[in-house]
RNA sequence: GGUCCAUUCGUCUAGUGGCUAGGACGUCAGGUUUUCAUCCUGGUAACAGGGGUUCGAUUCCCCUAUGGACUACCA
């Protein structure tokens, strides 16, 4: 078997799209799967959609979830240099190939006479293409004689190369995931391969790298599966061996319809990007939102892919072992940010108490908190199963750091019955006596007084709940008053009753 | 408009020529709990429609519908 080699190819033209972070998970899981290869190329060949930055945050991104690259423009290869742009001089050789083979024609047109064309043909309600049955009718060297359309190179004037699509022939192509799939070149038009500044279109660029970095599997989304007939033919007339070809199922809008874009992040209140995006339009990132990289990945992976068995929750390495694009849907699927924040929770419950201390020291130390790490692993250890994010912790325990400010009404009404104040008052000498304010200390001395007084213990669990939490939330009380300390327990007690009691 | 691709619970999906069509998220109900949440248990809910082929189709074929991608000197 042949190496593996595959590629992910973005263009930076901006932040790279969870989609796209997808295709490059896939393209990282066959070839670690495989014991291939994988190379980052950059595909820059429009420059007048070159965006600054782009570059780096799709370094970054892949960093940030783990996506290792094994050749590409940090980690050099001897297929470099991996930049299009820095590979322009190649170009231009492989299109001279293709016209002196007779697989490809100048062609001088405007953007604009086109353009007329194609409105003109619409008003008719017909399809422009450019291809065999207008060619002879265009400014071109096949319609133009070799005197005419020399005579126009030497005076300078602008021309693009085109690919020279043949008449009319079924072309069979296959894809890995959807099968195969017959095209007549009769549809297809004679795609520019060779642009007029001076630079090769996606499809020259990208058959020509492929070819040169001997790709053996192009993985990439199902936007290019009506180019892969093209494609085809134009290894063909390279007399090149194509690679096999897997296309993606496409991420969709969670509702409505349409693929998935920045705005519907937007309205429904989920990144769409992995990293915060800075420039122009900024853009909210998963990193920033709070997700762990393995979960964000784990939850991409399961995105139109599926291991055909139970299992949800994936390593990385697990992921590398359970992988095939075989398994690969067929169909686009809509994404789901309840799922995402599901699978967010899942790995945070995995961290350990120590781990999620640390994290959760750096959030209160932006708020102004600063907390001794043993008293913040007991802390998060009593919240950590309802949270999903770490900064969700803080909306869990803020009443640890700082009494309550007012007091919900709802639960006054519902908890605080006639004789709650004078229970309370007869609790806070009762908790004056514990010598060491633990949880089972404080809980065993409340207990037997509520016991010996034969008090109703869910009516006195929920008042001091109020006084010291303010609503009726949180975990247990015994947790709550052991961790404040006895005397922030009175103190609030004192308040509370001061404020509601009667 | 043309070309190509797709279609199983609301969502992600498993699956088979004969199954009570399975799981997960969500949702609903019950239980646990001194509160809320978690958690546990249970429920809800799907083979787009119509023709074939077949003893039998969700599964194979065709058509329709719907959705999507592409239709640039963008990738």
């Amino acid at each position: 078997m042949p190496q593996v080699r595959v590629r992910f190819a973005p263009s930076p033209t901006g932040p790279l799209h969870i989609g796209g972070v997808r295709t490059a998970l896939y393209n990282y899981l066959f070839a670690r799967k495989l014991k291939g290869t994988l190379i980052l190329r950059i595909e820059d060949t429009d420059q007048t959609r070159f965006v600054e930055g782009a570059e780096e945050y799709i370094m970054d991104s892949m960093k940030w979830c783990g996506l290792v690259f094994d050749e590409g423009i940090n980690e050099g290869g001897n297929c470099g240099p991996y930049r299009q742009t820095d590979r322009k001089h190649l170009y231009r050789q492989y299109a001279d190939m293709l016209f002196d083979s007779g697989h490809a024609y100048y062609a001088f047109d405007s953007p604009e006479e086109l353009d007329e064309l194609r409105k003109k043909s619409e008003k008719e309600g017909k399809t422009f293409i450019y291809n065999a049955g207008v060619r002879e009718k265009l400014s071109n060297s096949i319609s133009l004689s070799d005197v005419e359309w020399n005579a126009k190179l030497d005076r300078g004037e602008p021309y693009v190369i085109r690919f020279m699509m043949p008449h009319d022939e079924d072309i069979h192509v296959d894809d890995i995931i959807r099968g195969h799939i017959v095209v007549n070149t009769g549809t297809l038009d004679d795609k520019v391969l060779f642009k007029s500044d001076g630079m090769p279109t996606y499809h020259l660029a990208n058959i020509v790298d492929d070819h040169l970095m001997e790709i053996s599997h192009v993985i990439r989304g199902e936007e290019w599966l009506p180019s892969l007939p093209l494609h085809f033919m134009v290894y063909r007339a390279f007399g090149w061996n194509p690679p096999a070809f897997a296309h993606l199922p496409l991420l969709l809008k969670p509702d409505g319809k349409g693929k998935l874009s920045k705005r519907d992040g937007d309205k429904l209140g989920f990144p769409v990007f992995p990293l915060f995006w800075p420039y122009g339009e900024k853009a909210r990132g998963y990193r920033e939102e709070g997700y762990y990289s393995e979960a964000f990945i784990n939850m991409l992976a399961l995105l139109g892919w599926n291991p055909g068995t139970e299992q949800e929750i994936f390593s990385m390495d697990e992921l590398i072992d359970a992988f095939s694009l075989e398994r690969v849907g067929k169909s686009g699927s809509r994404f789901d940010p309840e799922k995402a924040k599901w699978f967010n929770h899942q790995y945070l419950q995995k961290r350990t108490n120590n781990q999620l201390a640390l994290e959760f020291r750096e959030f209160l130390r932006a708020k102004g908190y600063h907390v001794d790490i043993v008293r913040l692993e007991m802390l998060v250890g009593l919240v950590k199963e309802r949270v999903s994010f770490v900064k969700d912790i803080w909306e869990q325990t803020d009443f640890f750091f700082k009494a309550p400010e007012e007091y919900d009404p709802e639960a006054i009404k519902k908890r605080w019955q006639e004789n709650t104040s004078a229970v309370l008052k007869e609790l806070i000498p009762v908790l004056h006596d514990v010598a060491d304010f633990t949880v089972p200390a404080t809980e065993s001395a409340v207990k037997s007084w509520i016991e010996s007084k034969g008090y109703n213990t869910g009516a006195v669990m929920n008042a001091l709940r109020l006084v010291i939490v303010g609503t009726l939330r949180g975990p247990q009380m015994f947790d709550i008053i052991s961790w404040i300390g006895k005397e922030e327990t009175i103190k609030r007690i004192e308040k509370g009753l001061f404020v509601i009691g009667k």
